[in-house]
DNA sequence: CCTCTGGAATGATCT
DNA sequence: AGAGATCATTCCAGA
């Protein structure tokens, strides 16, 4: 199939048939809604939710971009059937199916009651895949970086974000995509990257599970609030793939317990020549290597393709060999792109000469991700001004702040929300810390109702884009007091809110909660490069269009903190929230105070330094002063440093509740110059160091005591002078190996403002990167909000782990997890004055500045 | 009866 | 290869 042309796109799916043989080809098209489906067409509508007209001037954009052809031109008929076996089948779907840009169909499929959900239609002879299809575009909008495992370094190159940043005119070609979009059938990736652009081939998902009943609301199971997952038996797990169309080959002990992976197990070294099987009945899964380990380790690992334009913007990934992508894409599949880079977007479709490559007969579930589109950084000063037809995808970012308007998350959700799955029932909405729902309000605008969008995004920290495992879900109930309706934007559930002048354009969000996708199920999904484990957290994306002046729209968005969405982590990780001091004397001796969640007497505190390689240096437990301690905090005493040192030294601390439950990292300066005060008893006079100048200087032995090297310019500080280290909740984590994460330097540009001036810059002093702000405070975080001058602050690029000189095979997924961790890590010295939002849409822009700051004098490094 | 919650069992995956 | 640890998912029960 030539890659360019758009007169078709390829149906991709996985069919199964029950006697465990490959399903014959010729009636592969006949689609078979599942019972449920068929019990749940009669389902009425939501007069409700349908009665309520959008003021939100563009979803029907966003879903024609994203998922304009909802497979409609399927049929219901024949029965649903067992499947046990797996095969692949590519078909042509004529682009005349698509439904018309704009037309009151696709309106209906996108704004009818609930977003008109589009996935009734899927037949049991083809993957399942729970919930809308169209969650994650599943071709071209690999969303390689929601995976806190899946990094960049993993899938820059199949970003959507690739898409989304090609070009130099953001907003221009942006609009000229949409219009593209738009126009033609297969629209472009453009007018959706947040989703993978539905358009030029790929929704080949979508398209097979989507019927023309389902842009009929009523078929969706999904609309109706009150029912229950239980109640949804095309959302079954059973109905899936992971779990019934295997079971013949795969017997388990409990027969109907829960699904298995599809996959079967993860291999996360290729030593298991069975873990890549061509066989379905040794892998159910085409792409058997599909654990990020596996993909990591094996075969697919390979270097980055030569003239991807996209550099991997954290240097130390540069060093490593690392694969292009690390998930579903082999080594081969690249190959093919490279040859077809300048195809233009097209020459990205699925195609079929690619199944036929296949070395080993496992047809390519994936789609490769084409190599010269790469993580390019979003280009300050855009204007988040868009026509009305050509919204930003949801991946697009967007400033929080524009002229008047602003958009501001006044309550923020509490950082920890165990999200429900679909075999649960609902576990309500997302709460604010202090008992409440988050609130959001838009300033500067109140003239008429304007939508508020409402989404989950990534945690991760790369830029912010819909989560691929994680969705919002609507929650309703006599509780529930804010209107909402659900729907569906590229491959994104969004919950739409009006924010009314009457309500002072603000809302309680008392109607959001959170649906956790199944692992397998996404991972399965063409062209997703992402892994779910591990990747737990998310953000609350809000958006607003703001009627402007001009006949345009202004686009704003805020994100709110990170919020852990497993049980696991959220019930045993520590997450430190807070701690005073931040430095203190060589000698030890203070008392630091830890607050945060899932901290207790019982925790640990580990005081450590790394060398240059990563090795640890110098390792000691706090002593823990069990009796000051709470539920939520812990007291301990700061240990000596072990060496003199005639300059600050920059240390880290954990908390640790066991083995692989350690907080993040935080940094703790030890002060040489430390004298302490004759009139004070536990307050400490420290040197006043600039943070900016602390040298780092190798710590010696032959060093002057502090007591010899207190310049004549020491400044005393008391105790209470200390600044208290208020660290975001999504930089609480490090991986459990107990590598330290290393403080790279990390820097906040306020001239990379997307959204022109922002209100009430202010300097922001050096000192106050210990001001960090509080998730609940958002008071605080208004004031703080504001990114001030460049802040840059040192870190110890000697506490990356040497993975560099790790073979390949070497690399694990906490390796991994460490290089993610890391990377927070270094951004959690500036992210104190700078809003999730803002940290997502510029933190890109600033890794790109970091390796000159790594060659900052260290302690203990080069110099 | 339903929703929301917390807890935990179980199997998959990883170390 | 096997054991133990960790994680994801499902199930249960109570409010």
């Amino acid at each position: 199939m030539s890659t360019t042309n758009c007169a078709e796109e390829l149906d991709f799916r996985l069919i199964f048939e029950d006697d465990g043989r490959p399903a014959a080809g010729p009636d592969l098209d006949a689609r078979t809604p599942p019972s449920s489906t068929q019990a749940l067409a009669g389902q009425p509508l939501s007069h409700e939710l349908q009665s309520h007209p959008s003021y939100f001037p563009t979803t029907d954009s966003y879903q024609h971009v994203g998922c304009h052809s909802e497979g409609h031109h399927y049929s219901t008929k024949g029965n649903p059937r067992a499947f046990d076996c797996p095969s692949i089948q590519i078909t042509s779907i004529a682009p005349n199916n698509h439904v018309e840009p704009g037309s009151s169909q696709v309106v209906s499929a996108v704004g009818g009651a609930e977003g008109g959900y589009l996935e009734a239609s899927w037949s049991r002879d083809q993957l399942y895949l729970p919930l809308d299809p169209c969650y994650r575009d599943p071709a071209l909008c690999p969303s390689p970086c929601s995976s806190l495992s899946s990094r960049s370094w993993m899938s820059d190159l199949s970003s959507c974000e690739s898409f989304s940043h090609v070009y130099d005119d953001m907003e221009g070609e942006l609009r000229d995509a949409a219009r593209l979009a738009l126009g033609s059938p297969l629209g472009s990736p453009l007018g959706s990257p947040g989703c993978g652009g539905g358009a030029f081939g790929v929704e080949l998902w979508q398209q097979k599970y989507q019927h023309p009943s389902a842009f009929s609301p009523a078929l969706s199971p999904h609309q109706s609030p009150r029912q229950s997952p239980r109640q949804s038996p095309c959302h079954s797990p059973r109905t899936s793939v992971t779990e019934e169309s295997w079971l013949n080959r795969r017997p388990t002990s409990r027969p109907s317990s829960r699904p298995t992976s599809p996959c079967g197990k993860r291999r996360h070294s290729s030593a298991d020549p069975h873990a890549r099987s061509p066989s379905p009945h040794h892998s159910p899964s085409p792409t058997p290597g599909a654990s990020p380990r596996g993909s990591v380790t094996d075969d697919t690992w390979v270097g980055s393709p030569a003239g991807a334009p996209g550099p991997l913007l954290m240097s130390g990934y540069q060093e490593l060999d690392v694969p292009s992508k690390t998930r579903r894409t082999s080594g081969s599949q690249l190959g093919l792109l490279t040859g077809q880079g300048d195809a233009g977007l097209e020459s990205f479709q699925d195609s079929p000469r690619e199944d036929g490559q296949e070395k080993d007969g496992v047809a390519v579930l994936f789609l490769q991700v084409p190599s010269h589109f790469s993580w390019n950084k979003p280009k300050p000063g855009a204007s988040p001004l868009f026509r009305m037809s050509s919204p930003p995808p949801l991946d697009w970012p967007l400033p929080n702040q524009y002229d008047q308007c602003e958009l501001k998350l006044e309550v923020q959700p509490r950082s920890y929300h165990r999200a429900h799955y679909e075999t649960e029932g609902s576990r309500g909405s997302i709460k604010a810390a202090t008992g409440g729902h988050p609130v959001i309000k838009l300033n500067g605008y109140s003239e008429q109702p304007v939508s508020l969008l409402l989404f989950i995004g990534t945690a991760d920290d790369r830029y912010l884009r819909p989560h691929s495992f994680y969705q919002v879900h609507r929650v309703t109930g006599k509780t529930v007091t804010t209107i909402c309706q659900e729907k569906i934007m590229g491959c994104t559930k969004v919950l739409e809110i009006l924010l009314l002048p009457e309500n002072n354009m603000s809302a309680s969000i008392d109607c959001a909660g959170i649906l956790k996708l199944r692992n397998a199920d996404i991972e399965l999904k063409k062209g997703e490069t992402d892994i779910g484990r591990k990747n737990t957290r998310v953000r609350v994306v809000f958006r607003v269009a703001v009627p402007h002046p001009d006949g345009q729209m202004l686009w704003l968005q805020t994100v709110s903190v990170p919020v852990e969405c497993s049980q696991r982590s959220g019930q045993e990780l520590p997450q430190l929230e807070s701690f005073n001091p931040t430095s203190g004397s060589v000698d030890g001796g203070q008392e630091l105070f830890i607050t945060g969640s899932n901290i207790s007497a019982q925790s640990r505190v580990v005081f450590m330094e790394k060398g240059p390689d990563g090795r640890s240096l110098w390792e000691m437990d706090a002593r823990v002063l069990s009796e000051k301690g709470s539920e939520s905090s812990i007291v301990v005493e700061i240990p000596p440093y072990n060496k003199k040192t005639t300059c600050p030294v920059q240390v880290q601390f954990y908390v640790s509740n066991g083995k692989r439950r350690r907080s993040l990292a935080q940094s703790f300066t030890y002060l040489p110059g430390i004298r302490r005060h004759p009139s004070l008893a536990a307050g400490v006079k420290q040197e006043h160091w600039e943070p900016d100048l602390i040298s780092f200087c190798p710590p010696s032995a032959e060093a002057p005591s502090p007591d010899q090297v207190l310049s004549s310019d020491v400044v005393y500080y008391d105790s209470c002078d200390l600044p208290t280290f208020t660290i975001p909740p999504q930089m609480t984590t490090i991986p459990p190996q107990g590598s330290s994460v290393p403080l790279q330097s990390f820097a906040i540009s306020p001239n990379t403002s997307l959204g022109g001036p922002r209100r009430g810059q202010s300097p922001v002093s050096q000192s106050s990167r210990s001001a960090f702000v509080t998730a609940a405070d958002p008071q605080k975080e208004a004031v703080l909000s504001n990114p001030g001058p460049r802040l840059t602050i040192k870190k110890e690029p000697e506490d990356q782990p040497n993975l560099g000189s790790l073979g390949l095979h070497e690399i694990t997924l906490d390796d991994v997890n460490e290089i993610i961790d890391r990377d927070i890590g270094s951004l959690s010295g500036s992210a104190a004055t700078v809003q999730p939002d803002q940290l997502d849409q510029y933190h890109r822009y600033d890794w790109e500045h970091k390796s000159s700051d790594a060659a900052l004098p260290f302690c203990g490094g080069p110099q």
